[in-house]
RNA sequence: GGCCCCGUAGCUCAGCUGGACAGAGCAGCAGCCUUCUAAGCUGUUGGUCGCAGGUUCGAAUCCUGCCGGGGUCGCCA
């Protein structure tokens, strides 16, 4: 339950029955109307402002209208006290039991707290890693990884019908490049001497048990034939073994994709991509023509010369785009209209792309193909997900490709785990370049988050575990009779009133596209957790447990076993373990 | 040169899609403390939100133009 959707149509209501008083109509416009929690707890619980964002509607001036609003407010039961403030702010108090409410809401449905009908079942497509099958992941994939993968979480629990998917680059030149490397190694894997890995070709041993598995399978077969006849079989090989790298490195992250969806199978006589640029042609979207070259420094290879064109100009984009290269095969893009089409059939309504930043450019021409190819009806999302900076204790960590030295993903889940690396991956805007340190990551203390937040949950066991010692063993289990009216000192209501606010958090993360939203409230609630908690040690009359008082002692219990219960929640959204305890 | 992203406290970053005096954590300063679970705790200093206009009752947030940083710029994926 969100607490403050359901206040958001208590004031809809009174906005309502002023018009009702009006002698005359009038037309208003709800969609600006937000009820919040107010930046300052004590203007009170909830703010609105509604009075300010429809003054001009009532021709009413915003303090006037305020006035008139707040005194139907004042009606409500659950309202104790409404005032007006500033500009016209409502700032409306609620009684103890709304929020009691909330919190028995939360304890008896745990799990499903924070889940939203948001997404009413739409189709969402959430396209993310999408790294060439040519060679293991390395940390470059690992925040989009994880990035994409938390959306789909997220906004799977806010009520979007999601699939996951990684679309298999298996049709272009590099996995031809793929495929003389593993030919090579297959040829050394026969006892030939095959010296260094010629420049141009992929240097890494991966390739080795692939070489050893095309001589188990193949003898010398390949040996002789020309390239038209082994690369086919061979690259085949190459990408089924590549694939299996990746979803063992994607495993390590917990990332598991409903859909690998392969380039190649859009091509070939007759496929879809024939199919789709043959509608576009009959649509008079494609056509022969030239470009104008690129302002600025000209390619050094440029050549005017007509191509085939799509109009994605008229959709949006900065110019048109090519559909075929030099040599008459379909471009790179040509795929890519054609699998957009293809999502678009699947009738997806939203298309979000999880893309490397240096991926900007391409954000106009996939909106461009988007609208062209639904009308208009397909939503496109791109979401640039900005580099990560290696550290180790502050000093940079040298990567070079040439040599082959880049850190790879599995090398750093190894070496700080899961939850570390899903969780500093999160604990950033998707759009901003994120420092990751290998030493800070793995630090107990406060200025590591992961810990921090962790801790928080199992601090929080912590207490149940040392209650049931107290108190006996069914201590804290009740919750459901506690009497949460005995929570009353400020601390604990400020918990309470942060619990609430979980939902509205999941639905703004939701509808921003924005899962490290979540990452940022875990680690605020663990805060306040723990600062409560270490004013139980100036004050003992502060901590959870009190033996003489049973009653109060219950309530706090509630009250923790809450707080656990979101972290966890959250936690579980952002794909990060919640231990019980962390020795 | 065109397009995209970024610019918020000394540092690292939030800022709830336009709201109330701009927040947090480090660092700095001043005290306290040795623990119901182990990150010590509390308080405090510190900002012309890159600059200049504009829209609005109201702008860090939206628009325009500059400045600075990064990315990208027919046939590579």
């Amino acid at each position: 339950m969100n607490l403050f959707a359901v206040f958001s149509e208590r004031v809809t209501a009174a906005i309502n029955a002023v018009v009702g008083d009006l002698s005359h109509a009038v037309a208003i416009d709800l969609s600006r109307v937000v009820v919040e929690p107010p930046r300052d707890p004590s203007h009170g619980d909830m703010a609105t402002n509604a009075a300010m964002v429809l003054s001009k509607d009532f021709g009413m001036k915003p303090r006037e209208l305020a006035e008139k609003i707040a005194e139907k407010l004042r009606q409500d039961a659950d309202v104790t006290a409404v005032d007006i403030a500033g500009p016209g702010f409502i700032n409306l108090r609620l009684s103890g039991d709304v929020w009691y409410g909330a919190l028995r809401g939360l304890l008896s449905d745990a799990e499903g707290f924070g889940r939203s009908h948001l997404g009413a079942h739409r189709k969402v497509n959430v396209e993310y890693v999408s790294a060439n099958p040519t060679g293991p992941m390395h940390v470059g994939h690992c925040r989009g990884a994880v990035f994409g993968d938390a959306l789909a979480t997220l906004l799977s629990f806010a009520g979007y019908d999601v699939t996951r998917e990684y679309y298999v680059n298996d049709a272009g030149a590099q996995v031809d490049v793929l495929a003389r490397s593993a030919y090579l190694r297959y040829r050394e894997a026969l006892g030939e001497e095959i010296g260094a890995i010629p420049e141009g070709l992929y240097p890494g041993d991966y390739l080795k048990p692939v070489g050893e598995k095309l001589a188990a399978a193949y003898g010398k077969d390949l040996v002789g034939k020309s390239e038209a006849e082994w690369l086919p079989l061979v690259r085949a090989a190459a990408i089924a073994a590549m694939l299996e790298m990746i979803r063992e490195d994607l495993a390590a992250l917990n990332i598991r994709h409903d859909i690998f969806f392969s380039e190649a199978s859009l091509h070939g006589q007759g496929g879809p991509v024939d199919i789709t640029l043959a509608d576009l042609r009959a649509r008079d979207l494609v056509y022969e023509g030239r470009l104008p070259p690129p302002k600025g420094q000209l390619p050094d290879d440029w050549e005017d010369r007509e191509q085939t064109l799509f109009r994605t100009q008229d959709f949006g984009d900065d110019t048109d785009r090519p559909l075929a290269k030099s040599d008459g095969s379909y471009t790179y893009f040509a795929s890519d209209v054609a699998y957009m089409k293809d999502k678009i059939g699947r009738g997806f309504e939203e298309l979000i792309f999880v893309l490397g930043a240096d991926h900007g450019g391409y954000v106009k021409r996939l909106e461009a193909v988007a609208a062209a190819l639904s009308g208009g009806k397909a939503h496109v999302d791109v979401k640039l997900v900005q580099l990560v900076r290696l550290f180790r204790a502050g000093e940079p960590v040298r990567m070079s490709k040439r040599s082959g030295d880049f850190v790879t993903l599995r090398d750093v889940v190894e070496e700080v785990g899961t939850d570390a690396v899903r969780f500093m991956m999160l604990f950033r805007k998707n759009d901003a370049v994120l420092d990751f340190d290998f030493a800070k990551v793995l630090e107990q203390s406060r200025e590591n988050p992961v810990f921090y937040v962790q801790y928080a949950h199992a601090r929080t066991k912590s207490v149940l575990r040392n209650a049931r010692e107290a108190l006996g063993a069914g201590a804290g289990t009740d919750t459901a009779s506690a009497k949460l009216e005995r929570l009353s000192d400020s601390g604990e209501i400020a918990l309470v009133h942060k619990l609430a606010e979980y939902p509205r958090v999941i639905e703004a993360a939701a509808l921003a596209h924005e899962p490290h939203r979540i990452a940022f409230y875990v680690h605020e609630l663990a805060s306040d957790f723990h600062s409560h908690w270490n004013r139980g040690n100036d004050d003992q009359s502060l901590r959870f447990v009190q033996a003489d008082d049973v009653e109060l002692t219950s309530a706090r219990l509630a009250l923790v076993q809450a707080v656990g219960l979101v972290l966890k929640n959250g936690l579980s959204l952002l794909g990060v373990r919640a231990p019980d305890e962390m020795r």
